[in-house]
DNA sequence: ACAGATAGTTCCGGAAAATGAAACTGATTC
DNA sequence: GAATCAGTTTCATTTTCCGGAACTATCTGT
């Protein structure tokens, strides 16, 4: 009767295969680049014939997790999309291995510190710990911070395409919280090329007045050629921590970021 | 055989209905909370059968969109979905560029504004920023209202050819919302040609009572030849924003739908 | 304006996957 | 050591998916 049963597909492993796999390969082809696609650009990037991929791509609309553009043509992520990766990164740190990361980094350099990502065109805080001492800034996973006024934000536009940057910052002016920050758009230009120089940001009072904070980059998990959403920052009042202190604190930031970029390294 | 086949066109829409958008909701609950879930505790939150909810859990900790802890007995977000995440949020300046303009515009007229663009023969909200005021309507981005009694829809349905304006109308009848609600063809179409003039559409309470709504067209990118699918609008209470006022803050949203059409113009 | 090219969409019968009741396994509890 | 409960496997049935072929809308050339 089923002596053929026991015999496996074999060979079905490497990216696995199901008609909800394709689904999800396909939003990862999207979310990849900093770019729409039309029907016929995916039929070529995947290689899937065209009645199949419009038939998943109506699928992933319907469900607002991609959404159409510039009449129907294009397609690019969806609300629903942007509101689950939210969640996933908001939510999923406490437990993780990023955690203990975070908390053996502020062990080391007993100022508070946070884990970061762009959202949108804002800087949004994915986790935190606290340093001991009392006098300290409270700032909640989830609340957000200006790109441009912020450690994080600065490091998160210095590797992104001049045009990239251009997008997020050019349509609205950069409004100012201190005395110090960078409203100026040439002024922020050379600020980012800095950055990129250093591979550091340091943000001296330009979002709220008297605190501090050096960021640096996680480095992405594929190597080179992708960009990066994560930081990781050292945060505290500037009587207690000044920007030279703070360069100090490097080498155990960046150690901290290899591990975290490390923790993202697993099989796929 | 199957002559009952045809008959079921629209299966109602409430949140979809398909093995891959049940597998998609499944990722939602267990990504919604710092919290890991049990088998049984997804089944109660869930309703769904346990060797179904097995199942799905199965193949989606084996693409690596989910992770097993404590030795299998929870489940938690995977590393594949945490990557997945991160490009979302990090690959889409358009969208963070087009909501730095809608939170300026909002600044600047003190009402809720939103981007819309059309999807089918429905309206569909991409962006939305509320206003401060303690009244409003609230309506999350993602959510459709009806094309033919909405600002955005008459506006997206005017710069369409007749036939095309033709094909997406007569599929449905103009359903009647409130007692301004157009719901007669040929008063629609003289609706249309003064948008056509006019440059921008009304909606004073055909879908909502209570609601008005003014929206202009986000110039193609391209130039002439292409149609466009985003619109900008204005939204508020006509107790605090009547017709004639909402006259007044069309250079404001014009400037806006420049600024949006702005963004589009080069490629990434 | 018109033909030709190209992108997008719909059809539909064969192929494949999802479904969930019932039965089974294996811990932990009393 | 029997009762309990979370987790897992099985399998006939139902549902969905698949993608070649054919169609339609839209853009390009002349």
């Amino acid at each position: 009767m089923n002596a053929v049963q026991t015999l496996k597909p074999e060979a079905a492993e490497p990216g696995g295969d199901s008609p909800t796999m394709r689904l999800f390969a396909l939003l990862e082809v999207i979310a990849a680049k900093d770019q729409r696609y039309s029907l016929q650009a995916l039929a070529s990037e995947t290689g899937l014939p065209k009645p199949t991929l419009h038939r998943m791509l109506q699928q992933l609309e319907g469900a607002g997790l991609l959404q159409r553009e510039d009449g129907g043509r294009l397609y690019g992520t969806g609300t629903r999309l942007r509101r689950l990766a939210e969640k996933v990164l908001l939510n999923d740190t406490h437990h993780g291995a990023r955690h203990v990361v975070l908390r053996r980094l502020v062990d080391e350099v007993g100022e508070s510190c946070n884990i970061t990502a762009l959202s949108g065109s804002e800087v949004v805080y994915l986790d935190r710990v606290e340093t001991a001492a009392p006098l300290r800034f409270y700032l909640h996973p989830g609340s957000r911070v200006p790109a441009h006024c912020s450690a994080s934000g600065k490091v998160l536009l210095a590797q992104m395409s001049a045009a990239q940057r251009q997008r997020l910052l050019a349509n609205a002016p950069l409004e100012k919280y201190t005395a110090k920050t960078l409203t100026d758009l040439a002024k922020l230009e050379r600020e980012i090329k800095r950055v990129q120089a250093d591979g550091y940001a340091v943000d001296d009072e330009e979002f709220l007045p008297g605190l501090l904070c050096l960021a640096v980059l996680v480095p992405a998990a594929g190597g080179a050629p992708n960009l990066s959403n994560l930081c990781v920052a050292v945060q505290a009042p500037i009587m207690r921590l000044s920007a030279a202190k703070a360069r100090l604190l490097l080498p155990a930031l960046q150690r901290a970021a290899l591990a975290l970029s490390r923790i993202d390294k697993a099989a796929p």
